[in-house]
RNA sequence: GGGCGCUUAGCUCAGCGGGAGAGCGCUGCCUUCACACGGCAGAGGCCACUGGUUCGAUCCCAGUAGCGCCCACCA
């Protein structure tokens, strides 16, 4: 072996010998309880990000436990057509070449996509396997693949027959740079400066005018009336009149209607139904017509009259100049106001009203509320719950038809001769209404959210009753980051509820973004993302994991910055040289795969061999909880502080002895090949590689969780470690050398050191013990720990000051130890009310303070 | 406007009723036979602020301030 660890050639050949051996399928553990995670399927736009690896490696550390644990463990992968992000990269490569999709017609860019899909998804999936992630390749899914798309065809139908999916005209969100509709969450607002243009529309009998305020002067072209609200007294003369609509010479009526707010503006509004979804709804309350006055490109058209042709922001402009030209702009006032960008390219979306389809939510909500209120499904952390019900409470419609190519094309058929829709699972061939054959289908394509929503189900085969379907259904977890809840999550609940009847998963674990060390998001538009590929590339996969992973507790976003991937190489290169350490001294390959505890440690190992039990469960508690980064502080801290630092050189001494030396070597195999194992769901590569030398026994990703019988530690140990560290301190106070042998007198009075001390204290700090008395102090210093004192000559200790600093600051530390007991302890009502073990320990802390005390000061005296 | 969260060592964070913790960084000593990608020792904190509950509060409650996020039909 190395001396050095190295990533690069560690981890080169793991991940195809994990594949091919079978050991992420479910069928490598046949017996198990079932265990079923669907991974977020990442679009197939291009590469993965950190937050994807962040993602992942949640999931490959979940997964890979369970498998170990022995569940039969199934981590199905797979990947989201993304609709809109796809197709528009796929837009802009034409574009390139001077083309559009218009171009190519809709079959032969369609053919196009579904090419650059091939290259985009071998990309991510050799990013998958570089991260390690351990999921099933053999299952793996396409939101767009035969069966996926069956069952959004299934799912549409069923839907469109119990009324909850309609076609309808209302006020979508449209962006104009794509194209089309987009949902309700797929705009995201955004505070911007802008004014409120006051605008008088004067009375058509003359008697003056009223006064509307608005944020988008350019609407006032598709103004259909003005509202005031019922009780305004201001208006009561005005309701029922009509006014000219300035610039368009157009009559329209002033109605009152409650969704007005008095205290707003004038406390009248201008109605615009075509572009605003209040103005809709008051605009169909009073049979007012709606006026589109854009295009798709969100440019004025025809029905803005002089205006037509021009851009949205320069019809803001010029609309606003002429009415201050004609005498009807009263004034303008600034004011900031949120305005809608899309999700996808962050355009301005126009609201638009326009025909669309659409899943009426509400008899769907009720019991995905429930399911999450009586606890079948849960949020880790849990506060994200409240969020859930407050979004699901005030859910509006879903708008799930999409003006772009590339997704599942909606199963709507429309008949020429008799305008019948027909909505079909299979592709209909005549109208069943008029038997004609001249039937169209509907241009548009679902959201791409619509078939992520099926993904726990569809994925394993819904609507066919398959074996995965029955097994892995309800899956067991979810990992995924705040920001879909609402995107994803919640329509998984939905669907999940409605067509399996069951919830889609019991967990749903949240975790947050990546951020970069100065706590910005961490974007490439920003220019400050960091690629994962090539952080594997420089410091290899196993650091990226585990630095990641120490740092993703649940819900928290995560700063990441390279300082943490070169400590996380230096606990690899560390954790490989105490492997060494104990190749040296066990034979390679001979530790059993499991159990092989020594029936008789001596103390030492009896010592770490409980430290790894409570280690164990301690870490199992947390990582049940899913809080990772806390489970895996934990084991860096035991592996490193306690095995690493004390174990492995007391070790040395153990081996030495004849009597112990076979027991301490089973001891460091064992103990090393549990923190192979407890480590491996974060390093996955370099514990196998050492499990290869150390263990040869099949692949460590396909063996059985740790799990140690308890072992009580002898309790000399504390005493042991304290005087060690007092011997240590005492030499660097007087910076002698660690080699230079010490004899030290021990006053143990109470007994409490063993025999064991002795070959330790000679291993660790050079120093001989002599057991009994001194006959005089005189020319000697002490070491106090607990009940034991040692006693060092302080010939070769030339600074006396030194010394004394020493001893003050043990004395100081147990003063303030004492004060703090003694304060408590004075106080009647601690006496009183305080439990007794509370009471108990406070004079214990107190007389062993006291102890220290007076040990310190008799030596403080006689410097 | 409504809701959620955060404020602990220089930095990033854990702890959440009974003696202030980790990693990184920093200081000193040590190239000792697994490891200098290391070892040993050490410095550094009115646990945001103000009240309250309690024998006891970093931890529970109320309020204040600052920061962050989410939601809302701010015409």
């Amino acid at each position: 072996m190395k001396p050095t660890y190295d990533p690069a050639a560690v981890e080169a050949d793991w991940y195809d010998i994990w594949e091919k051996s079978g050991v992420f399928a479910p069928e490598h553990n046949p017996d198990g309880d079932p265990f079923c995670i669907v991974l977020p399927p990442p679009n197939v736009t291009g590469v993965l990000h950190m937050g994807h690896a962040l993602n992942h490696l949640i999931h490959d550390v979940i997964i890979r436990r369970k498998r170990m644990q022995g569940f039969r463990v199934l981590w199905l992968p797979g990947t989201d057509h993304a609709g809109i992000a796809t197709q528009t990269v796929v837009e802009r490569e034409l574009a390139r070449e001077g083309l559009t999709r218009h171009d190519l017609g809709r079959e032969a860019f369609v053919e196009q996509v579904w090419q650059w899909k091939a290259k985009s998804h071998a990309t991510v999936t050799r990013q998958m396997r570089q991260l390690g992630d351990s999921v099933d390749w053999t299952r793996e899914r396409f939101t767009m693949d035969e069966g996926l798309s069956a069952a959004v065809r299934e799912v549409f139908v069923r839907l469109y027959e119990k009324d909850i999916i309609y076609r309808g005209n209302r006020i979508i969100n449209w962006c104009p740079q794509d194209h089309t509709a987009l949902s309700d969450i797929e705009v995201e607002y955004e505070e911007t400066a802008g004014e409120l243009v006051f605008i008088n529309y004067p009375f058509t009998d003359g008697s003056g005018h009223i006064t509307v305020a608005t944020t988008r002067a350019e609407t006032m072209l598709g103004d259909t009336g003005v509202a005031v609200h019922p009780d305004d007294e201001r208006y009561t003369h005005a309701v029922g009149k009509t006014v000219v609509l300035p610039l368009m010479d157009r009559e329209i009526p002033v109605v009152a209607d409650d969704a007005v707010d008095p205290e707003f503006g004038t406390g009248a509004v201008k109605v615009t139904p075509a572009h605003d979804p209040n103005d809709f709804e008051i605009g169909s309350r009073h049979g007012l017509e709606s006026v589109n006055i854009f295009t798709v490109e969100a440019e004025v058209n025809e029905n803005g009259g002089q205006f037509a042709g021009l851009d949205r922001l320069d019809a803001r402009r010029v609309v606003k100049q002429a009415l201050a030209e004609g005498d009807f702009l009263d004034h303008v006032e600034e004011r900031t106001h949120s305005v809608g960008h899309c999700y996808r390219c962050n355009t301005i979306v126009e609201p638009y009203l326009s025909l669309q389809w659409f899943v009426n939510v509400r008899p769907l909500v009720g019991p995905a509320i429930d399911a999450v209120r009586d606890g079948r499904t849960r949020f880790v952390p849990q506060r994200w719950e409240n969020s859930y019900f407050h979004w699901m409470e005030n859910l509006r419609d879903w708008c799930i038809s999409r003006q772009i190519w590339w997704g599942h094309r909606i199963p709507a058929w429309y008949c020429g001769d008799c305008d019948q829709v027909i909505v079909a699972i299979e592709d209909p061939v005549a109208c069943p209404n008029c038997a004609g054959s001249d039937l169209r289908q509907d241009e548009d394509v679902l959201d791409t959210w619509f078939s992520s929503a099926l993904w726990p189900f569809s994925t394993l085969g819904w609507p066919e009753e398959t074996p995965d379907l029955t097994t892995f259904y309800p899956n067991t977890v979810l990992v995924t980051g705040f920001d879909i809840i609402y995107f994803w999550v919640a329509r998984m609940m939905k669907m999940g509820l409605e067509f399996m009847d069951q919830v889609p998963f019991s967990d749903v674990v949240i975790h947050g973004l990546v951020r970069t060390p100065d706590g910005r998001k961490m974007s490439k538009s920003l220019g400050n993302a960091i690629d994962p590929l090539d952080v594997i590339e420089s410091h290899g996969a196993d650091p990226l994991r585990l630095a990641i992973v120490q740092a993703a507790a649940p819900g928290q976003d995560v700063p990441f910055d390279m300082e943490w991937v070169e400590g996380a190489r230096k606990f690899g290169n560390k954790l490989w040289n105490a492997a060494r350490f104990v190749l040296g001294h066990v034979e390679p390959g001979s530790v059993p795969a499991d159990g092989g505890y020594p029936e008789d440690p001596g103390p030492e190992a009896a010592w770490v061999l409980s430290r790894l039990h409570a280690t164990i469960e301690r870490f199992n508690l947390l990582a049940d909880e899913y809080r990772f980064s806390d489970a895996y502080g934990l084991l860096y801290n035991f592996a490193w502080s306690e095995v690493f630092d004390w174990y492995l050189e007391l070790s040395k001494a153990s081996m030495a002895d004849a009597g112990s030396g076979a027991a301490t070597r089973q001891t460091l195999g064992v103990v090393m090949r549990d923190l192979l194992k407890l480590f491996h769901p974060a390093i996955p590569y370099v514990t196998e590689e050492l499990w290869k030398e150390l263990v040869d026994d099949g692949l460590l990703a396909g063996a059985a969780w740790p799990d140690p019988r308890p072992v009580a530690a002898p309790r000399s140990m504390e005493v042991f470690q304290e005087l060690v560290g007092g011997i240590r301190r005492f030499r660097s106070s007087h910076q002698l050398s660690p080699k230079r042998g010490l004899t030290m007198h021990i006053a143990d009075p109470e007994s409490v050191a063993e025999p064991w001390w002795w070959a330790q204290l000679a291993s660790l700090v050079a120093v001989a013990p002599e057991l009994g008395a001194l006959e005089s102090t005189q020319g000697f210093t002490r070491v106090v720990a607990g009940p034991v004192q040692g006693f060092l000559p302080l010939d070769g200790v030339a600074d006396l000051d030194a010394e004394r600093n020493r001893l003050e600051r043990a004395l100081s530390a147990a003063e303030e130890d004492y004060a703090l007991a003694d304060r408590k302890l004075s106080n009647p009502s601690f006496r009183d009310r305080a439990p007794a073990e509370i009471v108990a320990k406070e004079e214990q802390k107190r007389i062993e303070a006291e102890a220290t005390m007076s040990k310190l000061r008799s030596q403080l005296a006689e410097l």
